[in-house]
RNA sequence: GCCGCCGUAGCUCAGUUGGUUAGAGCGCUGGAUUGUGGUUCCAGAGGUCAAGGGUUCGAAUCUCUUCGGUGGUACCA
């Protein structure tokens, strides 16, 4: 190929990714597979922008130009008016209207667009009063695509563009919508494939755990955030660990020192304790919530979150979810801080074993819970909200890994170039064969002809084609064509060494009038 | 972000007491097969040894810096 000496060099950003087709066909089996479950409970599809204005993201602004704490921002080119919290233009003092170029974000999640959406919808009417407090309507959406963070280290299997599978109701304080997150979890992920073994939905209530550090004085919500951020890691450092970074701190294993939040032993041990009591593997959920009760005292908060885990396995009972697949754990805390009420974490129970030989997981595959306060923090209205989230890559690398898909693909059935002159045949063909619904292509490579059909075939055979057509001047004269059964060949591949006794099992000649229903029976 | 390890052909890697033209397997290209995918056999192409500086008569090899990768840890709305 000749070119210039030097071009752009090629390169991809680090944290993305090129999805090939395989990988391709194993994210939207799954969104499919799940879509349609989610359309069964009534979520109606909802598309957002890729792009927000940063304040309508959360709480995170930028303060400068470029990328900050994990989110993609960039000022827009545009000037747009700025606005107030009364939703009117800022005027200077000349009452002109301030310009400025707004900050825009790739959006992190699925959940902040859904509740600028929301918002945007409620803004007039709620300016006008017309909405009146606990009575915010109910608006139930899934939404699936890419979401974007800047992670500056990337973890095996993390990325900083990859893509989430949402449903969320807005306008529901009820908690058997909570209890339905669960059956549509379950039922999502065995549409699409997995065993009921091969996963186990974790349950908790926010509000047992922000009772149970009520009590023992917890009160700031940084110091709550703290405690539930190690409280988390206890699947990861242990009882110890989590004793230690309550505490005074630890060192690991690398010799890093992680400094501890320095409560006193009586607190450290009243939340191990409580954590521990449950540590024991799955014991059943009514075990748990009799074991709760006794435990969590007469705090108000806590006994409502008690009160609210009883209400879901109440519902679940009654659709005859009894004990397997969902299970209380209230050590359960996920990481992001605007959940108030039920968390949802769904673990795969599956391992495979890496290049290594070493054993491993890939860990949690869903997560979501109840976020009262979302939309309040744009609108400035309570406006209830519950859902969940399928990480579509990690599942799909789970898929992968573990067998359950190999990511199939459909490969066109190839028509060779024997013949340039032939090339309208070979449209004719194809056309023919593609308004009988066969994927058809027609080899226009490089330098096809006479010589080169060993590289047509060969394409054919790495691209998984199953058919490959040869019409030439041979055929033509007979007003037939030469079908190559390429997938019975690779069947066979093994069994038979013989070139010629090979080729003859594999390939016949067809009466082009038949070709249709020939290839058809092949496929 | 912090600590450790690594960076040789498209891929996986070999190559040190510093020494003439840097190797293998797979892949790729061509041929045996003048119209035929796999297998087999033969031949060939492909490397500023991550980049830049230093030490040396001489550096893939020693040293420094930067970049990239990886393992652990921290953060993750």
């Amino acid at each position: 190929m000749e070119g210039k000496e030097r071009g752009v060099v090629p390169r991809k950003i680090k944290g993305f990714r090129d999805i090939n087709a395989s990988l391709n066909s194993i994210r939207w089996h799954i969104i499919e597979s799940a879509s349609k479950v989610y359309r069964s409970y009534g979520f109606e599809h909802l598309d957002t922008p890729i792009l927000e204005y940063a304040d309508a993201l959360g709480k995170y602004m930028p303060d400068s130009d470029t990328v900050d704490r994990g989110v993609y921002s960039f000022k827009n080119p545009e000037i747009e008016p700025v606005y107030q919290a009364n939703g009117r233009e800022l005027r200077d003092q000349d009452n002109k209207v301030v310009m400025d170029n707004h900050f825009l974000s790739l959006r992190y999640d699925l959940t902040a667009p859904l509740s600028r959406v929301y918002a945007e919808r409620m803004w007039t009417r709620h300016l006008k009063g017309a909405i009146h407090p606990g009575k915010a309507p109910l608006f139930r959406r899934y939404q699936f695509g890419p979401v974007f963070r800047f992670e500056t280290k990337l973890d095996p299997g993390r990325f900083r563009e990859f893509w989430q599978l949402d449903f969320d109701s807005v306008g529901s304080n009820n908690i058997a919508s909570d209890a339905e997150v669960c059956m549509i979890l379950s039922e999502a992920l065995q549409a699409i494939g997995l065993d009921k073994t091969d996963f186990r939905i974790k349950v908790n209530n926010r509000k047992i755990l922000k009772g149970l550090l009520l009590d023992i004085g917890v009160e700031k919500e940084e110091e709550e955030q703290a405690i539930l951020r190690i409280v988390d890691k206890l699947d990861k450092i242990g009882r110890a660990g989590v004793e230690a970074e309550l505490g005074k701190g630890r060192k690991d294993k690398s010799g890093a020192v992680i400094p501890g939040l320095g409560l006193d032993p009586s607190r450290t041990n009243r939340i191990i304790g409580f954590i521990e009591t449950f540590a024991e593997l799955n014991p059943s959920r009514t075990e748990v919530l009799e074991e709760l009760s006794s435990k969590i005292g007469n705090n108000e908060i806590s006994k409502a979150g008690l009160e609210e885990l009883e209400q879901i396995d109440r519902v679940l009972k009654n659709v005859g979810m009894n004990g397997d697949v969902v299970y209380f754990t209230p050590s359960l805390v996920r990481g992001m801080a605007y959940y108030t009420g039920p968390i949802f974490e769904v673990e795969s129970t599956q391992s495979y074993t890496d290049e290594k030989g070493i054993e491993r997981r890939v860990g949690s595959i869903c997560g979501g819970g109840r976020y009262d306060g979302l939309v309040e923090n744009l609108l400035g209205l309570k406006a209830p909200a519950s859902g969940a989230s399928i990480g579509v890559d990690r599942l799909a690398e789970l898929m992968m890994l573990t067998g359950k898909s190999k990511g199939d693909v459909v490969s066109p059935v190839l028509i060779t170039v024997l013949d340039q002159e032939l090339m309208p045949e070979y449209q004719k063909i194809a056309a023919q064969l593609r308004r009988s619904g066969v994927d058809t292509e027609i080899y226009y490579g490089p330098n096809p002809g006479f010589k080169k059909l060993k590289k047509q075939l060969s394409y054919a055979d790495k691209k998984g084609c199953p058919v490959a057509l040869m019409l030439g001047g041979n055929e033509l004269e007979k007003g037939v064509i030469t079908v190559r059964n390429l997938k019975l060949g690779s069947e066979i591949a093994d069994t038979v060494t013989d070139k010629g006794e090979w080729r003859r099992l594999t390939q016949s000649e067809v009466n082009l009038k038949d070709l249709v229903t020939h290839v058809n029976s092949i496929l």
